[in-house]
Formats: structure tokens, sequence, C-alpha cells
DNA sequence: AGAGCAACTTGACACTGTCAAGTCAGCTGA
DNA sequence: TCAGCTGACTTGACAGTGTCAAGTTGCTCT
């Protein structure tokens, strides 16, 4: 008797991380109405209250599975920024593409990353895993910080006029912009306001 | 017999914006999660499938409530406006100041408002829902569109930096920032951008 | 070997959106 | 006047959801 097929042990293995690809993976296909711990149970082979030992609630999951989205978000960004031998105005402009790419291409997890729903056990996380992609884009404007000013100021600047457009467009709201990876006129426009910043900046040290 | 007490006729009146309205009620009391068919069907004081016969299921309910709105969102945008005798730059900055009190005061129905989520009937609706609050901020850009140029650039860029200061503001992203109408520290200095815009703007014509 | 324990299952509950069928009020048209 | 029609609403049901309580299983440690 090959009891190798039925040898699907009790214990899952990891059945943290397999609910988490899940999530994604569902969230990807179906949309973020699509995320559901039965399914993801479902889809790891498990009951569906399984979970409930790996997460607090769905609440959990979201925040868990919002933890990898921003370690992907950073990949996104990192892969973007470019060669090495092009200028540091054209390297944060790269990083903002990878900012607006990410979110094309991973609406839902987007959408879930940046949700102002509380996520529970990610309260204390979130700031951390918010700073740790945010990191890409920080050390991005820190060539324009000038001396003695604040790099706070630089940075959330740049990080409104970017996130606003991307969150903007994803839902949307460019009246006839459809969206695709060809569309970046408006993109375009709105990342060269960025040669402003540099240089209002520079003037005002 | 005095049935008047009783008198309550099958026909509710006006029983689609007696949903909406406590839609909207349920959304500032309780949140996103809290807007839900039934609930907002009891506090209308009908039975649970009531709300099918004017509406598209939650869908077409989110819609309607999206209308609505915007309608607010515009109120807020144009309260904020100030006084006659100020810069038309000072009036740009104090819309976008009712922009983001607007989604201090009403976080959830901000979130519904900008939702990626599609909203069954308001597809069509959507863009000019938007458009119409959108006006708003189209009229304070006006001023400083240069001869030949076309407007929406400057519109779009404008709209990106506040929108995108508001959503992660409401995200609690931007670190120790507490959400208070006090913490603007931060939210002028991204205004302060404006400043840059306009004069690069004006130097490009 | 036996105890303890963590991982997982099973079953139940309240709540949700949606559908089908029924009820009721007021209007239309002869 | 009154039969019938139509739209507004109710009632009841169903599948799917999150969550809890109780049970089962299999590993580990002594």
């Amino acid at each position: 008797m090959t009891d190798d097929q039925n040898s699907k042990p009790h214990h899952h293995g990891d059945l943290r991380s397999a609910l988490i690809q899940a999530g994604i993976a569902l969230l990807s296909e179906g949309g973020k109405d699509s995320l559901t711990l039965r399914k993801c149970a479902a889809r790891a082979g498990v009951s569906h209250a399984a979970p409930a030992h790996h997460f607090d609630g769905i609440s959990g999951l979201r925040g868990a599975i919002a933890q990898e989205g921003f370690r992907l978000f950073r990949l996104s960004m990192l892969n973007a920024s470019g060669t090495e031998n092009q200028s540091e105005l054209d390297h944060l402009k790269a990083i903002c593409s990878g900012y607006l790419n990410f979110a094309i291409d991973n609406p839902a997890l987007f959408d879930l990353i940046f949700s102002s729903a509380p996520m529970e056990g990610l309260e204390s996380n979130l700031k951390s895993g918010t700073a740790f992609s945010y990191d890409v884009l920080r050390k991005a404007c820190a060539p324009f910080v000038q001396p003695g000013q604040d790099p706070m100021i630089i940075e959330t600047q740049v990080w409104s006029l970017i996130h606003g457009y991307t969150h903007l467009y994803m839902a949307s709201r460019f009246g006839p912009v459809d969206l695709s990876h060809q569309a970046r006129g408006p993109f375009d426009q709105v990342v060269s306001l960025l040669d402003a910043l540099v240089v209002s900046n520079a003037t005002k040290a």
C-alpha cells in the first residue's frame, strides 16, 4: 500500500507563507473582494478555520500580505532604478516610474498596501513596513537635500506627487486615460514637476 | 381608532435618498465596513430586500453614495476658498486645504469616493461626478495656465500633489504625524511646492 | 511509554448579498 | 364604480463570509 500519496501530514509545513501566497494570488486574480480566509485556506489545502492559528483573523492575514506586498513593492522600485550612468534626477524619476508600474501590475495589492483599514498585528510593523519601501525613495531624494534642510520636506513633496498621480490613475480619475503602460504622457508631465522642485530647492539654499 | 400611528404607507415616499443618507451616516459612524445593504434598510425602516428596487445591489448603493459624496466634497472645497481679497495662489492653496479637511472629516466617504472598486451605475457618472468636484480645482488652476498651454498639465500636477498628500495622510503613512487639524506643518510644506510650480510655469512661457 | 502541546478539523452561529415569490396600495381604464 | 394592473415593499430562502468552541491528530520531550 503506497501510503506515500496519503502522507499529507497533519502539520502543513509552512502554512503561514502558503496562505500569504494564496492571498496574493487571489488578489491578483479576482481583485480585492476575492481575498477571503476560506478561499485562502482552500487554496492551501487546509480547513476553513486553519488560518486562525497563524493570523489574527482576516485583518491579520491582510496585514501579513501587506508586509509581503511592501517587499515586492520595494523590489519593483529597485528594479526600475535603471543603469548606473544616469543623473541623480533621472534615477529619482526611474524610481517614480517603478512606483507607478507596481500599482499597474498589482492593483489590488497596491490598494491593500495603502489601505487606511487597520491591519491587526501590523500597526507596529506598518510604519516599519512602509519605511522599508519608503527607504528607496528616501535615498533617491537625498542628493537634492540642501545642507541644514530637513530631508522630510523634499521626501514628502516627491512622495505625495508620485503617490497622488498613481492613486488617481488607478482609480481611473484622469478621464479618458486608459490603464496601459503606453499612456505615460501625463505621468511624464507630473514627473517633470520634479525639475522645478529641484531647481527651486537649490536656489533656496 | 387612531390609525394615524399606523399610517406608515407601504410606499416610503423617498426611500432612495433615505437609504443614501443612512449609508453616509453608517460610513461616518462605523467606517467603511459598516456600510451594509441590510443596515441601511433597517435604518430607513424597511425590509432588508427593499433597497434592491432602488439600486443595483450594494455596488449601486455605493455608487449613489459616492455621487452624493462628490457633492459634499465640492461644497467642502468651495467653503474653504476663503475671502475674496486674496491672491489667486492663496485661493488655490485654500482649496487644497479644503481637500484635506474633507478627507479628515469624512474618512470613509473620502475612501469610497476615490475607491478603485467599480460602482454599478456610476461608471458613466463617475467621470462626470469626479469632474463636477474637479471643476473647483480646475477653476483655481486656470489663472496659472500660460497662453497656448494645455490646462491639464498644471491641473494634473496640482491634483496629484494634494491628493497624494491627503491619501498618504489618511493612511497614516507619515510616521508620527497624528491625524489632527493641528499637524499642518508638513501639509504647508507640500502646498508650498505650488509656489515653485507657478514660478517654473511662468518662466516657461 | 506516556503526557503535553501545537496544528489542524469539524460544526455551529450570526451576518452578508442576492434571488424568487408573495402582499399591498394606488392608479388606469372601461 | 370597480376589476385589474403595476410598482413598492415584504417574506423566506440560499450560499458565502468571519469567528468561536470543541474535538482530533501527530509530534516532541521527559
